[in-house]
Formats: structure tokens, sequence, C-alpha cells
DNA sequence: ATGTCGATTTGCT
DNA sequence: GCAAATCGACATA
């Protein structure tokens, strides 16, 4: 058992460009973002690795979602605005969760990345996290994934068709059987929004949080 | 293996 | 004030 997926027979990585981000649907999205590449290149490093745990938060219908509402404030407005660009904020204080600002304007969908598979960069993911050894807990956890490749605040807004961060496709393509759904975490507080099965991992791959 | 708790920004009550 | 799209250190078993 290999402890990376292989990749193969893929000659060019297209980076995604913004017309995927702003299409009208949040959750097809999410689950598309699923064996996909996050790459960054942070502080003079270069790290990636294959997206496997999205959630969908959809606008101000969403109760789940931060511009539910439709809530405006100084945070949430880069949510209103066209998608393509990186929705970072601080998460109890001291994590920042990175996400994918979706759908067009006045449209405030995102997708939160919530784990990834590494790829490459791996030894600065580990310096980043303070880890002597290559584990899920790596980059398993929203919170863990932009400590790894190194996203910080500064990211907010980054233009996600831009040279810092951007999403790549290789070619992978995940069978609709390997798609599983499952309700978002930590929204217990979103009521009957709390249930829906809008959180998305790859069946069977070790490397998602919890 | 499981549980409690502290860190500490943002936004609503 | 308080709860939040979390995590890891530490305690106990």
């Amino acid at each position: 058992m290999p402890a990376f997926s292989v990749c193969c027979s893929v000659t060019s990585f297209q980076k995604l460009p913004l017309a995927f981000y702003r299409r009208d649907d949040v959750v097809q999205i999410a689950r598309e973002l699923l064996g996909k590449y996050l790459v960054s290149l942070i502080d003079g490093q270069y790290t990636a690795g294959m997206i496997t745990e999205t959630e969908a938060y959809r606008g101000a219908s969403d109760r789940a979602c931060h511009a539910f509402g439709p809530r405006r404030t100084p945070r949430t407005e880069l949510m209103f605005g066209p998608g393509g660009t990186a929705y970072v904020y601080l998460c109890y204080g001291l994590h920042h969760l990175f996400n994918v600002v979706t759908n067009e304007r006045d449209q405030a969908d995102a997708v939160l990345i919530r784990a990834l598979e590494p790829a490459e960069g791996v030894e600065v993911m580990q310096q980043r996290r303070k880890q002597k050894k290559v584990t899920p807990k790596l980059t398993a956890g929203p919170g863990n994934v932009s400590s790894a490749l190194g996203i910080r605040k500064q990211h907010y807004g980054n233009d996600l068709t831009g040279t810092e961060l951007w999403i790549e496709d290789r070619g992978i393509v995940i069978p609709e059987a390997d798609l599983v759904d499952t309700p978002r975490i930590g929204v217990d507080y979103a009521g009957d929004d709390a249930r829906l099965p809008w959180r998305f991992t790859i069946r069977g791959n070790r490397w998602v949080s919890r």
C-alpha cells in the first residue's frame, strides 16, 4: 500500500480558470474540487497537495455560512464579490481557515478546504507544522491545511489565478461511487442546515480530518 | 483511547 | 459577554 496516490500520464497541470469558480452550484463545485491540487508558492516555498475533504457554504440562505442573512461585514464582504478569490479568516482566534469564494457577485458562496493528501514540498509542510513524521495530522483539518501551505490572513482576498495560491487540475477523476457526503463539521448552531450533507470526502482516503 | 481545556479574533446580543 | 466552519497539550485510564 503506497503512502501517496500515484499521479501518472499527465503532461500538463491546468490551473483552474475563473470560470470554474464563478458557476452557480457551490455544492457541485465542492464535489469537483476533490482530487484537484491546492498549490502555494509562499515565502519562496513550493507546496502542493491533493484536496481530499471539502465543505460547501451556500451564501445568504445557509445558516452555517458567515454570509447568512445576508450578513455583510468587512470580513464577509469578499464572499459577496465574484468567485475565484481566497476567503481566509481566523477561527477561534488562532486558526487560519482557507475557503474558495464561488459564484457571481452578490452570491456569497464558498467552499472550505478541510484536508489534503501531501504531494510536493512535504518537508516544508513538516517544518511549518513542526511534525517529525508524515501522518494525516500534517494536512488533515482546515487549520492544519493553512498552516502546512503557509496560508495566513495576509492571503485574504488573493486571486486564485495568481502566482501565490491556486488550484490545479492534474487529470485525476474521483469516481462518483467514491465520493462520500456527510454533514458538515462544527456547525451545530445552524439548525436544520447543520444536517445538510455538504461535506465531501474520498472513500478510503486516509488524509481526512477526524 | 478518550476527555478537558486554553489560545484569542470577529461579530452579534 | 459569549460563541464560533479548531487544534494540540495534557490528564486520566
